[in-house]
DNA sequence: TGTACATCAGTGAACGCGCGTTCACTGATGTAC
DNA sequence: TGTACATCAGTGAACGCGCGTTCACTGATGTAC
C-alpha cells in the first residue's frame, strides 16, 4: 500500500463514523428535522463545535446516511440477484432476503422509509435519486429474463417500478414489527412475508399474461 | 335546529380550523416534529398561549389533521366506488380520480405521506389505523365483485393491501410534481398516470389468473 | 535519528435567539331571574 | 326587556432552557531538512 492512511486521518474517520452511528441510533424514534446537532455530539462524547470538522450541517450528515443506507440495500440486491433460480423460488427467496436484511439493517431501512418523504429536501432528493438508480438497474435485469421477451422498454421499466414500490412497502411493513424477538413478533413477520410473497406471485402472474391478446403492450 | 351553536362556540371552531389550516400550510416544506407551536399561532395571528384552548400539544393537532385528511380520502373513494363500471374503465377512472384528488388535496396527501413514517408516534399510529380501516372496506368491496369468485378471505385482503399500497405510492409520485401548472408538470403527471394505469392493469391481469391451475389459492 | 515548524481534529467558553409553558388578566358572550 | 353574575376564548408578559454557531485555543500528528 502506498500509505496506510495515517493515524490522524484514521482517527478522523473513526469520529465521523461515530457521528453517523449515533445519528442513526437517535433517528430510531424521531425524524432528521427534529434531531439536534448537540444531541449527536453529546451521544458521541465530542464537543458540539467538533461536528463541523465532519459535516456542514445536519442535512449534510443526512445525505451521508443515505449513501451508507443504500450501500446495505445494494448488498441485499446482490444476494437476491446471485441466488436467482426459476420464478417461484426467486419470489420466495426475495421476500426472505428482504425480511432478513430488514432485520439486520433495521435502522438503515427505517431511516430511508422515514426520510423518503421527510422534511429535509436534500435528503429526500438523495433518496429519490438512489431509488431511481435502483429501479433502472432492476429494469436492465428484468429485460434480460426470458419472461420479458417481446416487452418494450417502457413496460419493463413500469414493472421495475412496481417491484421497487412493493419492496419499499414490504420493508416498511416489517419495520412496524417490534425489534425485540418474541413469539408475537415472529408471527407478525411471517404474516407479512406470506402476504408479500402472494402479492409478488400475483404480480408475476400478471407479468406472464401481459402480452396475451395484445392488451398490455399496445395503447 | 335545537340551538344554532352560539356565537362564542362558532368563533372557537373558526379559530381551531384556522390553526389546522395554518398547520397544514406550514407542513408543506417541513415535518410535524420540526413545526413549532409559535410558528402556527404566529401564522394565524393569535397569542401562543391561545393554542392550548384547542389542542393539548402539537401531536394532538397532528392527529386532528389525520382525521381531516382521511375525510378527503374517503370522499375520493366514494367517487371511485359510485362510478364503477367494467374493470378496464374502472382502472383508468381510478387513476384519473386519484390524480385529480391529489391535485385538489395536495396538502392532505403530502401530510399523510410524510407523517406515515414520521417522527411522531401518535400520528403514525392514527394513520396506520385509518389505512387499515380503508383496506378492510376495500376488501369487502372487492369480495363482492365477480372477479373474486372462489377467492378466500385472506387472498382478498392480500389484494386489497396491494391496491392500497399502490394507491399510496401513486399519490406520493404525484406529490413530487411541482404544484405550479406548467407544460412540464402536466407531462410529468401524464407519465405517472400512464405508468400507474399499466401497473393496475398488470395487477388486474394477475388477479384474473390467480386461480388458474390451483397455484394461488393453495399456499 | 533528531530538531524545528506546520497542520488540523477536537476543545470549551460565550453569544444571541426562539422555543414551550405558566399565569393572572380582560372583556365579550351566555344565563338566570 | 333589563340587570347581575358566570363562563371562558384569547391576551401579554415572564420564565428558564437548550439550541446552532463563532472563536481563539491546544496539543498530538505529520513533514522537511
Amino acid at each position: 500500500m502506498s500509505h496506510t492512511l495515517g493515524a490522524r486521518q484514521a482517527q478522523k474517520l473513526r469520529t465521523r463514523q461515530a457521528l453517523l452511528d449515533a445519528g442513526l441510533r437517535l433517528l430510531e424514534h424521531q425524524s432528521l428535522s427534529s434531531l439536534g446537532l448537540r444531541e449527536i455530539t453529546r451521544e458521541v462524547g465530542v464537543a458540539p463545535a467538533g461536528f463541523y470538522r465532519h459535516f456542514r450541517d445536519m442535512s449534510d450528515l443526512g445525505v451521508a446516511l443515505v449513501e451508507e443506507s443504500f450501500g446495505s440495500l445494494r448488498a441485499m440486491v446482490r444476494v437476491i440477484r446471485d441466488g436467482r433460480a426459476r420464478s417461484d423460488e426467486v419470489i420466495d427467496g426475495t421476500v426472505d432476503v428482504i425480511a432478513a436484511y430488514v432485520r439486520d439493517h433495521r435502522a438503515h431501512f427505517r431511516f430511508i422509509a422515514r426520510e423518503r418523504n421527510g422534511g429535509v429536501r436534500e435528503v429526500r432528493e438523495a433518496i429519490a435519486g438512489e431509488l431511481t438508480l435502483f429501479a433502472e438497474e432492476l429494469a436492465i435485469d428484468l429485460a434480460g429474463q426470458p419472461e420479458s421477451e417481446g416487452w418494450n422498454a417502457e413496460d419493463v421499466r413500469m414493472l421495475a417500478d412496481l417491484y421497487v414500490d412493493h419492496m419499499v412497502m414490504t420493508a416498511t411493513a416489517f419495520l412496524d414489527v417490534p425489534a425485540a424477538p418474541s413469539p408475537e413478533a415472529a408471527a407478525a413477520e411471517r404474516a407479512i412475508a406470506r402476504t408479500a410473497r402472494r402479492q409478488m406471485r400475483l404480480i408475476h402472474l400478471g407479468r406472464s399474461h401481459w402480452l396475451d391478446d395484445g392488451r398490455g403492450g399496445a395503447a
